[in-house]
DNA sequence: GATCACACGTTAGCCAGCTAATGATACGGT
DNA sequence: ACCGTATCATTAGCTGGCTAACGTGTGATC
């Protein structure tokens, strides 16, 4: 039958680079889904399960779910929102706020690392590419 | 901090190949994950799920578990291995075989939907970019 | 021929996505 | 003031990846 080249090759990148990145972010004690919760956070502390799940375009009970993991792993704690009962504010810990700058670092080195070879022309093409791909199959935003 | 542009694109795209996957296949009854072993099975009736996660680059348990579940959706049964008693040969079903051509049609068709738009020479150059990436992280093969 | 190490599949349990169902709170209309 | 709807978070339960632990069967060695 016809090879699918691209399919091919994009699992196996795809798969390549989640477990670089949980490697990556083990390290520190941050699981690699987390990791976007926290870069939430870091730009802005203090908001609900709901606003992330939007932003970062997941389920809210993935949100939440994570958040109880993150939580016993001393990344953030819940608090009350003082207007809405019915809100939860997820809050950075001191140590999920001193986390920033090592995860960054981690992120762009991992980026540096996949990377490595491809001249400035080569990423942004690639980065293109993706996008097309991304808006031909509807994706959002 | 600095924007990673690379990983934005990819984890978007990766998330809304997924989804675009798991629609195509869902209509037929199969699980986007279920695919590759249906392939390896089409290629090679009988083989066992130590050689499909060695094929597939998964781990054993992650096999023997989507069988059990393909067993119960009918696509393809245990058998006994006729020289080694230790072994478990998985053998389509006349439901798993027939799908072949109707599920190789759905994921070509994912490609041509995925890369619309893209020359050929795009789409062989975002072939070589990802393969790139995937050499630089380590990939096997 | 018995025993012991190795190979294989399965089970148990973790994380991370998802949907559907639950429960609590806010708010609008009457 | 009340009642119903809408909006949150959470829980339950699915798939699909993983590792570690388990049990059984092969085969080699003695």
């Amino acid at each position: 039958m016809q090879r699918d080249e691209f399919q091919s090759a994009f699992w196996a990148t795809k798969k390549a680079m989640a477990e670089a990145a949980e490697a990556a972010f083990n390290q520190h004690g941050v699981r690699a889904g987390q990791q976007f919760i926290l870069e939430c956070l870091w730009e802005a502390d203090g908001q609900t399960p709901g606003e992330l799940a939007k932003r970062l375009e997941l389920a809210t009970p993935t949100v939440t779910r994570a958040a109880t993991r993150m939580e016993a792993a001393g990344l953030l704690r819940r608090e009350a929102h003082p207007h809405d009962a019915r809100l939860v504010r997820l809050c950075l810990t001191e140590r999920g706020r001193h986390l920033e700058k090592t995860l960054e670092q981690e992120r762009l080195r991992l980026t540096d690392r996949a990377l490595n070879g491809l001249s400035n022309e080569q990423r942004e093409q690639l980065i293109r590419l993706l996008e097309t791909i991304h808006t031909n199959l509807g994706g959002r935003k």
